[in-house]
DNA sequence: TTCCAGGCAATAC
DNA sequence: GTATTGCATGGA
């Protein structure tokens, strides 16, 4: 029986331990999550709520194709404080109008605001979307993260998101979600810095993109149940975990 | 109606 | 340097 304090909360090693015990809860929960979902993907779970063709769980083969790879990098850029099923709109649009394509991209501007109107800050995101395009097209083989963030409308998260999801390289996601959930958990403060927060998690982690890809999505799923509404955490089963012992 | 969404850059102080 | 503001649509 492992019984979790807040002592344990205040000392690095004991928050290892509970990020680890978390994760453990979270994919008993939920199962395997098999981001990111992909407008094209064979065989994909069709019902997985927030999707267009569903995710792909315990599945960890995509992107298989260079258009499935870039699709995922738009999809990161537009999911910028934008909800999933916005940028679902906007990546149906894309492909409808063949603007799913980093050649395109470089070339048309109306067309792909018109395109990407859904997901909201579409000026913006067209410029974003123009600037990563054209990154793309004089890429050889995997970005450096450094490369990434040093681009117009790539941060952090947007970085970690297409190393992780579209390169399948082993970078921690720090979101809303994660972070909503770590604080109200005492597991992270306020003014932790991105960096901060992403040492945290992959201290409790296996290094390997896998499972980097799962327990990110497994923190936005477990969000979207406990954390989208105020008061955040109301009911979230984690905090039993944490201020009790192991049943 | 108000709040929030899988952020980021520009501007204000 | 840190704090605040602009970007914008759509769903709960």
């Amino acid at each position: 029986m492992v019984l979790i304090g807040k002592a344990d909360r205040n000392s690095q090693i004991g928050k290892v331990g509970i990020i680890d015990r978390l994760f453990e809860e979270l994919l008993r929960m939920y199962g395997p999550q098999g981001w990111w979902p992909l407008l094209t993907c064979k065989g994909c779970n069709p019902t997985k709520t927030g999707s267009s063709q569903g995710y792909h769980p315990g599945d960890y083969s995509y992107p298989q194709t260079d258009n499935q790879r870039f699709e995922i990098c738009v999809g990161a850029i537009l999911t910028q404080n934008t909800s999933w099923p916005n940028v679902e709109k906007a990546l149906f649009n894309l492909a409808r109008e063949g603007l799913l394509e980093p050649m395109i991209m470089v070339a048309d501007e109306g067309k792909i605001s018109q395109a990407i109107k859904p997901a909201g800050y579409f000026n913006q995101k067209t410029r974003k979307l123009k600037v990563f395009s054209s990154f793309w097209v004089n890429l050889k083989g995997n970005p450096k993260r450094e490369d990434l963030l040093s681009l117009w409308g790539i941060g952090p998260e947007t970085a970690d998101s297409i190393l992780l999801y579209a390169f399948r390289m082993p970078e921690f996601v720090v979101d809303t979600y994660t972070r909503r959930i770590l604080l109200n958990l005492c597991l992270i403060e306020d003014e932790d810095s991105y960096d901060d927060v992403k040492r945290l998690l992959i201290s409790g982690a296996r290094n390997d993109f896998r499972t980097y890809q799962e327990y990110h999505a497994l923190f936005v799923e477990h969000a979207k149940r406990y954390y989208q509404k105020k008061p955040y955490g109301k009911d979230c089963p984690l905090k039993k975990l944490l201020s009790a012992p192991e049943i």
